[in-house]
DNA sequence: CAAGTATTCAAGTGAGTGCTATAATATTGC
DNA sequence: GCAATATTATAGCACTCACTTGAATACTTG
């Protein structure tokens, strides 16, 4: 009777474990974190990621026949991109799940975190009303073609390099919330600790262009 | 800059992996499958699987080091659970997502329910409205302790093998709706068509106790 | 058409994985 | 305590995987 079934089970959880299979390396989650933020070629992956071009390409590769990225080319470069929203929201799943079952990944990020000078991160709930209401000064300290294919809003582009400047003579007492990419990404701590330096009152928030409440292409 | 976040960034995307890697292998998705419905001790997932029950001891060891699943003795027995509601999520996730981006899966389970006697499946918002008003016969065909274990509420317990016992002599007019363990069991199918060969009305649905609105512990 | 550049292919290596078969370790029941 | 049984550990095999290196491909630009 189960036996009967047999072949069938195997093709289909063989088909559900290339999925699994394209999750099982740090990399490649890491690549799909990325590409969840816009889409990248080859080569600005394999410096994001600190790895040889030749390694990203070939993890791109499997990406791609499971299916969780696609390509297309742009001039001389191939740009990648998640193939779907539902490639987000797995990612995301498996991120969550992993929070709530490794405590030494929750240690981890808190030892990320962990400088009495981090202060508590802002909750979504928190930044969607201070936001609305316009009583924070939102920044999006990532690289600034980032927040050009998306970003929170209301957010200002302040890629981390260009902070200094940005603050030059700051005198608003406004404070100001930083994000970045997300859970595992620390421009938004590196940001506030700079801004801490100067005197300013800043808070991060881990929520990120994946987490919003997106209308299609509202880029406020 | 992002090279000095090189070694953390490693080791969160490490950690997430271990989750990742847990879930590479067809075996052990199916294992949660299994365990999503049950506890079940290594000798019945064996049985199940169609493996060794050192093979699936191993599988199992595996997935309790990357924390997905937990075990307790019962007498001579090792019972093993999932560790948590959330790794069924991550699991509905994962599967949710193949179907979403593989084709060949989808293919797939059509071909397995693809008999033309095989009517569609009944949908999940249906079926609530139908049990409610007691308007089908709603049959767990599942093994009895699987339904002792947790059933959907109204359902009656007729495991495969009493099927034929069941509905003999059976003459109500009210259709008959199956479920099984969920999208990738066929338990349902066979008992379908087994019906439709008695002349019974009888339809399947892909809802299992997954799916189903729990309150808590309510096994109506 | 030629040069330059982004990407992919191919081969090689060391580590890891899945499975089998066999032995070892409990733990229960007599 | 001894036999029976459920589970886990160990060793060995074929295979896959991640990464590196060096060459090949494809496309743009001059």
């Amino acid at each position: 009777m189960s036996d009967s079934h047999r072949g069938w089970k195997d093709e289909v959880y063989g088909q559900v474990a290339r999925v699994g299979k394209a999750l099982a390396s740090p990399r490649r989650l890491e690549i799909l974190d990325l590409l969840g933020q816009e889409p990248k070629s080859v080569e600005e992956l394999a410096r994001e990621l600190g790895a040889s071009v030749a390694n990203t390409s070939q993890h791109l590769r499997q990406l791609s026949t499971a299916r969780l990225v696609r390509s297309h080319k742009r001039g001389t470069y191939v740009i990648y991109e998640l193939a779907s929203p539902a490639v987000a929201a797995l990612t995301a799943s498996v991120e969550d799940a992993s929070e709530a079952l490794l405590l030494e990944l929750v240690a981890l990020r808190q030892r990320g975190f962990g400088d009495p000078t981090d202060a508590d991160p802002l909750p979504l709930d928190q930044l969607h009303a201070l936001v609305a209401c316009q009583a924070v000064y939102l920044i999006d300290v990532r690289p600034a073609a980032e927040y050009a294919a998306r970003h929170l809003p209301g957010a200002v582009s302040v890629p981390l390099p260009m902070l200094a400047e940005h603050f030059r003579g700051w005198s608003s007492p406004m404070p100001v919330v930083a994000y970045c990419r997300g859970r595992y990404c620390l421009y938004a701590r590196d940001a506030v600790r700079f801004l801490h330096q100067q005197g300013i009152r800043a808070r991060r928030t881990e929520a990120s262009v994946r987490d919003w409440p997106w209308e299609e292409s509202a880029t406020g």
